[in-house]
DNA sequence: AGCTGGCGGGTTTTT
DNA sequence: CCCGCCAGCT
């Protein structure tokens, strides 16, 4: 053992930028491990890179004995980014092991294959290539797929490697797991057959290198790769810490074993991912695996207004396993958070339509906009709405670019000629493009090569010692695809990415088939794969830039690491996500949606655990704490989602939030369903007890009815979001729109009913004006009474009370 | 071989 | 309601 560099830092920052007193003591700490709990918006990312840079600048760390472990690859571009900026490190930080914990396993392995009973042209598995396996495996045991369905016994698989156990070691919980087992132990044959691993295998297979023990029972192989990963690291920093499951904890411990320098940060609070295998305690009980840990938490919030800050506290402190600690903020209290009642999920997408319009209008750039909702089928309606007015939006999530039919057989197609023994990659590819090789034949070679113990690749290549079993068109078939394939083997070798993929959709027919569609989705496909080639290229560029060589090999190993999502971003467009995808973002106004119980707190089928319970409070902490300036947050009296209609009743979590940071505000078409009593069901509204009890006050109920009368005017004022220039779509920007004021009611002039009260004035009514004469009414307001928007030629906007105008 | 309609199932998602 | 999968038909 030896012990790594340490000294003492004095003021120990890499660069004159100001640090509170936590984040210096983050950033100072150098020797022994280091709990950092990071607020939401408490300058995390800027305490990780300085420590990094005081680490390399100050102590002499060599840069590549220092790994960063963030949580998505965004993340660790990101923070590369940062840390090579020149008031940082420079060039020198390119020499950094920075990266999610999977790729910077897939690294290491990459150099000692052999340790793990593979080469180094392995591929990774996805989901989906996964599940493929899975189904085979199930159905080569003849196992009812009712109570296996691939879908749980992968899940399960998936658990028992999160949790670090292999088929022999399994936990047996039922008698159902039996099969479970076996199911476990063919599908991890079948991986190793294909030289292949799944995203689990990656750190698993690390670990169990690094836990090999002298007794005899490893191969020196496996010796020598865990000596030389044991040596490899003097400096472990860990991003967004409570959202790793246990493999990943017990990987971090054993690679910091020799040094203790292991610094984590993380919130508890923003720990969202419990459902695929987070652990939150690894975070919370950091200090009984550590004892001599230093802590450090980081509460002070630079992003948020008070009221933004307030209601997220709110909204966490009934969580009652958090660490304890509070964020506070020394900014304003800012514009207070708007809960709006809707009157369903259309009428939801007008308010959110009119938020959009008003943010814009005071200058809020679209791409400083985000909507939220819990679940990805609420996007549809939001869509709708946003796309029928013309507001350009980016949806993050749902169906990605790599998973497109066309860009997955490309890729199997890459796949095989780079690892033959693919299987499922060759399965994919066998008759895509149609060519005459159908189910029967397949499962024909399927079973020689079973019987034999060979890949598909293989069993194709002795042909003729099935070819009895064929008919004669099949063997041909066969035959030629082996051919093809071997052709394109042979061509693969030393080209570049981009042009091996030219030459294969070329060569296999793909493309012709594809052309000779010619469809509007034929089109968009040959596009998406020019887009993949075009990739390709760029990958080659940045590989070459870094001063890698650029390898097939090294292209797929980043499309199964590198999700699409992680280069959505600087456009100008209103960004529409889950809130799960919202981690680690930050957005002048955020929209959260959907803010009924049941729809969050999401509920499927039965009552959620206490657990789950906690998760989606957490959840709604990190929802609101995206948010630097402005709050929406929505919810609907009624919805339809999955087919059925729903009464919603809002969210516990809305009646958490401190009345003093919010008003209640309502569209017109809620008013009008909530004055017919239709759609609130007194027992459910019963359970939310705060919600009913806010005064009603904060809920006038002015009418539409327009009085006659004469008087003065009201101005509009300056809008509480500031004035800034509209930077939206030049050239088309509509009548300014304003922002509401405070107090004044929020309804829709989309919705604004006339019906009930026979209401004259609308949006586009014209209308006449004692001193600004001919106008045209924008929107419905109120200021006290009924009032509106109107456009008035030579003056501009007006807001004026109803009264005041005639129609004309 | 390939299409079509019926059926079941539908948090959240990175890697 | 919307999607993906499978069986059964053409």
């Amino acid at each position: 053992m030896q012990d790594a560099p340490q000294s003492q830092a004095h003021g120990a920052t890499a660069s004159p930028v100001e640090l509170n007193t936590p984040q210096a003591e983050a950033v100072a700490h150098v020797g022994g491990p280091l709990l950092v709990f990071a607020g939401a918006g408490s300058g995390k990312t800027r305490v990780i890179t300085y420590r990094i840079a005081n680490l390399v600048a100050r102590e002499r760390v060599p840069p590549w004995r220092i790994l960063a472990v963030t949580f998505t690859n965004k993340a660790a571009g990101e923070m590369r980014a940062r840390l090579e900026r020149p008031d940082l490190l420079g060039p020198v930080a390119r020499d950094l092991w920075v990266g999610t914990f999977h790729a910077t396993c897939a690294k290491f392995l990459r150099l000692y294959p052999e340790a793990i009973d593979r080469t180094k042209s392995f591929v990774i598995y996805d989901t989906t290539d996964q599940k493929a396996v899975v189904t085979r495996v199930l159905r080569d045991m003849n196992l009812d797929d009712r109570r296996y369905s691939p879908k749980s016994v992968l899940a399960r698989i998936h658990k028992e490697k999160q949790e670090g156990r292999g088929p022999a070691d399994m936990h047996l919980d039922s008698y159902l797991d039996d099969a479970i087992q076996k199911a476990y132990t063919r599908y991890e044959a079948a991986l190793k057959a294909a030289n292949a691993l799944d995203f689990e295998d990656l750190i698993l297979s690390v670990v169990r290198v690094l836990e090999a023990t002298n007794d005899g029972s490893f191969p020196a192989e496996v010796l020598r790769a865990r000596d030389a990963l044991e040596k490899k690291f003097d400096y472990i920093l860990v991003d967004e810490f409570q959202d790793t499951n246990q493999i990943q904890y017990r990987l971090l411990k054993r690679l910091a074993a020799r040094t203790k320098n292991l610094c984590v940060v993380g919130d508890d609070d923003q720990s969202i991912y419990r459902w695929r295998g987070a652990d939150v305690r690894n975070i919370r009980y950091f200090r009984r695996d550590w004892p001599d840990a230093k802590v450090v938490k980081l509460e002070q919030n630079y992003r948020s207004t008070k009221n933004i800050v307030s209601s997220a506290l709110a909204v966490i402190a009934p969580s009652p396993t958090r660490e304890p600690k509070e964020l506070w903020t020394d900014k304003d209290h800012g514009s207070q958070i708007r809960v709006i009642a809707c009157a369903d999920e259309r009428d939801e997408g007008a308010c959110v339509v009119r938020a959009i319009r008003d943010a814009r209008d005071a200058g809020i750039s679209p791409k400083e906009v985000a909507v939220f909702y819990r679940v990805h089928a609420q996007s549809r309606v939001l869509e709708e709405a946003l796309r029928s007015v013309d507001i350009p939006y980016q949806i993050v999530g749902g169906t990605k670019f790599y998973d497109r039919a066309e860009v997955k057989d490309a890729l199997s197609y890459l796949r095989v000629l780079v690892n033959p023994k693919s299987d499922v990659d060759l399965l994919r590819i066998i008759n895509t493009p149609p060519r005459g090789i159908g189910h029967t034949t397949v499962e024909r070679l399927a079973t020689y090569a079973t019987t034999q113990q060979l890949s598909l690749f293989e069993a194709l290549g002795r042909l003729d010692d099935f070819a009895e079993d064929l008919g004669s068109a099949a063997r041909k078939r066969l035959g030629q695809f082996r051919e093809l394939m071997n052709l394109l083997m042979s061509e693969a070798k030393d080209r570049p990415a981009a042009e091996v993929l030219r030459i294969l959709l070329a060569k296999s027919g793909y493309k012709k088939a594809l052309e000779d569609e010619d469809t509007a989705e034929s089109e968009g496909r040959l596009e998406n794969l020019a887009e993949l080639e075009g990739s390709m290229s760029d990958y080659e560029t940045e590989a070459e830039a870094r001063g890698e060589a650029p390898t097939l090999e090294g292209f797929l190993e980043r499309v199964s690491l590198v999700s699409d999502t992680d280069k959505l971003g600087d456009v100008e467009k209103v960004t529409l996500m889950t809130i799960h995808g919202a981690k680690g973002l930050e957005f002048e106004l955020v929209l959260l949606t959907g803010m009924e119980e049941d729809m969050f707190p999401y509920r499927n089928q039965e009552p959620r655990s206490p657990e789950e319970m906690e998760e989606e409070r957490r959840l709604a902490y990190v929802a609101i704490t995206r948010a630097r300036q402005h709050l929406i947050v929505t919810h609907a009296k009624q919805r339809q989602i999955f087919g059925t209609t729903r009464l919603g009743v809002p969210s516990r979590f809305v009646g958490d939030l401190p009345a003093d940071a919010i008003e209640h505000l309502e569209t017109a078409a809620a008013r009008a369903a909530g004055a017919s009593g239709r759609w609130i069901d007194r027992d459910s509204m019963a359970a939310a007890t705060s919600w009913r009890s806010r005064p009603a006050s904060t809920t006038p109920s002015p009418s539409w009815r327009r009085p006659g009368g004469g008087g003065s005017n009201e101005q509009v004022t300056p809008s509480e979001w500031g004035a800034g220039p509209a930077a939206w779509r030049q050239g088309a920007a509509p009548p300014g729109r304003r922002a509401p004021e405070p107090g004044e009611r929020f309804v829709d002039y989309d919705e604004a009913q006339d019906a009930q009260d026979g209401v004259e004035l609308r949006r586009g009514s014209k209308v006449v004006h004692e001193r600004f004469g001919r106008g045209e009414v924008m929107k419905l307001v109120t200021a006290g009474e009924p009032a509106v928007v109107a456009f008035f030629p030579g003056w501009g906007e007006k807001k004026v009370l109803a009264r005041f105008l005639k129609l004309g």
